[in-house]
DNA sequence: TAAATATTACTGCCTTAGCGGTAATATCTG
DNA sequence: CAGATATTACCGCTAAGGCAGTAATATTTA
């Protein structure tokens, strides 16, 4: 997970969805302005604004750590 | 992933690591405030400052979709 | 129990993310 | 190519995240 490129993984997965800026954000309830700063790869985005984005994508998150839970 | 409480699961890791929330916040480069934030779940913390506090604790991100890559 | 430490909560200030509007390119499509 | 569509970029405004300081609880430890 070492230099993931999330905005690159982000924009495949939102035009295999066959969607545009504007409608992922507006299917997202955010800005259009904010997916365009995800997808470049803007870090102090809000985590719930990239949430929105990654449940529309169907994209699923997960943490590991050695402590494995 | 549904309901994960990434809050308690961050916690826990703090407190694996022997660390008190000022502590991490230091590590991390964030404000005390931010990680009590972030352990209450949140959701309009920024992804920076969630990402500083993971990395400091070793816990790995990882997006996983259908569309495997 | 008492003292020390940690967590939770609140306050006010400052910075900035998020936003729509707009416009300039870039890309797609007939 | 020309038109339509999409992306990228920039602009101010506003709302709210981030912050240190402080204090009130809660927890731990001697």
């Amino acid at each position: 997970m070492v230099n993931f490129d999330l905005g690159q993984f982000i924009n495949e997965h939102r035009k295999a969805a066959g969607l545009t800026q504007i409608q992922l954000a507006d299917l997202a309830g955010i800005g259009k302005t904010t997916v365009f700063d995800i997808e470049k790869n803007k870090k102090s985005v809000r985590w719930d604004s990239l949430m929105a984005v990654l449940d529309v994508l169907n994209i699923d998150v997960q943490f590991i750590s050695p402590l494995k839970k």
